[in-house]
DNA sequence: TTATAACTGACGAACGTTCGTTAAATTATG
DNA sequence: CATAATTTAACGAACGTTCGTCAGTTATAA
């Protein structure tokens, strides 16, 4: 499918540069066509980018939410140091997770409204799962006693670390480094001992 | 002085739309003047950013080194958790560093090395300064033993994940509880019991 | 044949940049 | 002190280029 090449391409080209750094006549090039031929698929410009948001999201959204209903939830601490890795694993292996943070963070203005709505979504969910867990361990009393809320932020804390290390991303051995410190300091801090 | 107010509205441009999002003619419109007036005061675009860049990373440098020299070093918990709070007090009244952060994550492809360069020295000079700390709260037993570097990636760690949480920044409370969590989890996690 | 997807060509708008000019401010000179 | 020379900072106009977009045309394939 000639419009999926479209896409990738635009994801690319959308994550290197930017919105407003990204052209149609780079991303067509990419795939092989002219510009105008875009238009034969998309809308314009905001339509391809919100599309390629949109698949952005969901690649994010679902492999958290499958990594979490594959895990049997018994071991905190092999649960939570999996779920780190498979976010570099995802940052890794496909662009979608680059590109999502940059927008996240640092959407076209035109379009925050909209964009803000989708982060809002997806992190409300990966919330509301985590501090479940998290509820679970603490009344099972595999991690020391406190609000539910208070290990979860402060884990949100470390994935966000860890993505923020991801993209600035030239140090495969600083990432290691940091991603050992992080959280061994963050398990000590929240496991009963 | 004219340049002045230029890089003042640069300043503010670059951050909210990016370098390739930025224009001349707006930076000018915003000091009241044409965008060809610029040329007076600036080589070119390229020009204008580099010394917005420096100035920031400048005012970024100097901040976090003053106050590791005028803190006594003595009280680890308080010297740490200042130093957040003064992350967020920079980052709250003066754009600076929220144009640094968008400028060391996702930089105009084209000048990265130079953005680069800039970025690894910032970096180098305040993690040194926090090992050294780390490394003298360690023999002093004021925290727990390990390689000065764990608590200082660990530490490193917690002030990015609250950086995220400003850039993301429209949710005052969520701030101040992340703050809470992140901080009570690391502390935990560092301190002797 | 009909629909789809690519093309060519062209559009107005905006971009960063350069030019030549003007008016004011500063400095040097008699 | 007054005048001439120079510098500074702004300007309008225009440069060539690229941008996103639209209209019309051709080729491909069902």
């Amino acid at each position: 499918m000639k419009s999926n090449e479209i896409k990738d391409a635009a994801l690319k080209y959308f994550t290197i540069h930017g919105y407003e750094g990204a052209s149609l006549s780079q991303i067509a090039e990419e795939v092989g066509m002219k510009k105008q031929s875009i238009y034969a698929h998309f809308k314009g410009k905001d339509d391809l980018f919100l599309q390629v948001l949109r698949d952005a999201k969901e690649t994010e959204l679902s492999s958290k939410l499958q990594y979490f209903s594959k895990v049997d939830s018994k071991n905190p601490e092999n649960d939570l140091y999996g779920f780190l890795q498979l976010v570099i694993d995802l940052f890794q292996e496909n662009e979608h997770i680059k590109f999502w943070l940059r927008m996240s963070f640092f959407p076209p203005a035109h379009l925050e409204k909209e964009i803000g709505q989708e982060v809002i979504d997806i992190e409300e969910k990966v919330q509301a799962i985590l501090e479940c867990k998290f509820h679970d361990w603490i009344k099972a009393k595999l991690i020391v006693e406190d609000e539910a809320i208070t290990p979860t932020y402060a884990f949100l804390g470390v994935v966000d670390s860890i993505l923020l290390e991801l993209v600035y991303g030239n140090d495969e051995k600083r990432l290691k480094d940091k991603l050992a410190a992080s959280w061994k300091v963050f398990w000590r801090g929240i496991s009963q001992e």
